[in-house]
DNA sequence: CCCACGACCTGTGGGC
DNA sequence: TGCCCACAGGTCGTGG
């Protein structure tokens, strides 16, 4: 479940549980994800404090307190749940309601004060790595992201830069993280809807003065998914179990055969697979 | 450098 | 009902 929105959403929902938490007990039930877990990887954990829980693109970064940063890639089906102790329970020793899904709970934290977070992910293509703090940066992972697109930093000037001369549709390369950080495919099907602009077009194409407005709705898209709690597919969207509820806002993703919602069009959202994904798009109105 | 495509891994939902 | 295929929110590596 993971673009911006629904990460950002994760971490919101962790923060209060970590942040300032001393992690007591750490479990990896097996030896990787989509890469293997680092060496030493639960030593390393066991016992640190978690001092921020921060987001960069849709990387989660717990900063310990020890010169190093556990840093945290939902893949395409990562998903974090809390869990609280149950009963009554000696000084030390928590009980816990019975795990629905042991099978895909591949990471387990538990904090000083009892409180267990578990990392699931079936299809395992998320990932976690313990980097450096003061080399994270210059890390691969983070080295050559592109903006945040809610900063200042994002902007039609490097957008238009980023555009000049390619030849690919800006569906493509607004997923591109080196050109900006965070998006995937729903928000990028979803802002070039609102911004009427076809996803094939190529990028170089595009008039300049088209681009102030994409970076604004960009941004509007984000920040109401964010204030919604993500978009709920078919994993929750917070730690704490609650369904994000996004996904009844999408005007163009997974609608298919539906009207165009945009005003004054009579349009139909079309489905084309594109760079091997799904874009969705309205062939009337998005030019 | 640019771009298309397959690979990674598992689950689910739709069509026949 | 059961089976098979298409498809799924993301990267990464290869090869032209």
């Amino acid at each position: 479940m993971p673009e911006l929105p629904e990460v950002e959403t994760v971490r919101r929902g962790l923060q209060p549980v970590l942040e300032g938490a001393r992690l007591a007990r750490v479990e990896a039930r097996r030896a990787d994800l989509r890469f293997p877990f680092p060496d030493g990887f639960v030593q390393r954990l066991t016992g640190a404090t978690i001092q921020r829980l921060d987001r960069r693109a849709k990387y989660l970064m717990a900063e310990l307190d020890r010169g190093e940063t556990l840093v945290m890639h939902l893949g395409m089906s990562g998903r974090f749940e809390i869990a609280r102790p149950e009963g009554a329970v000696r000084p030390g020793e928590f009980h816990y309601a019975a795990d629905p899904d042991p099978k895909h709970a591949h990471v387990v934290f538990e904090t000083e004060a009892g409180e267990r977070v578990t990392y699931y992910d079936p299809r395992r293509f998320g990932y976690m790595a313990l980097l450096d703090t003061a080399a994270r940066d210059q890390h691969p992972w983070f080295a050559g992201l592109g903006p945040e697109p809610l900063s200042p930093a994002f902007n039609a000037e490097r957008l238009a830069g980023a555009f000049a001369g390619r030849k690919q549709g800006p569906k493509t390369l607004l997923l591109d993280q080196r050109i900006v950080a965070g998006l995937g495919n729903i928000y990028v099907c979803e802002a070039l809807n609102r911004a009427r602009i076809s996803p094939f077009k190529p990028a170089g194409a595009i008039k300049p003065a088209r681009l102030g407005p994409l970076v604004e709705i960009i941004r509007e898209v984000l920040g109401e998914a964010i204030a919604a709690g993500g978009s709920t597919l078919r994993d929750y969207a917070a730690a704490d179990g609650a369904l994000g509820y996004f996904q009844h806002r999408f005007r163009a993703y997974g609608r298919e055969g539906q009207p165009c919602l945009n005003e004054a069009c009579k349009g139909v959202i079309a489905r084309e697979v594109q760079a091997g994904r799904s874009t969705f798009f309205c062939p009337a109105c998005q030019k």
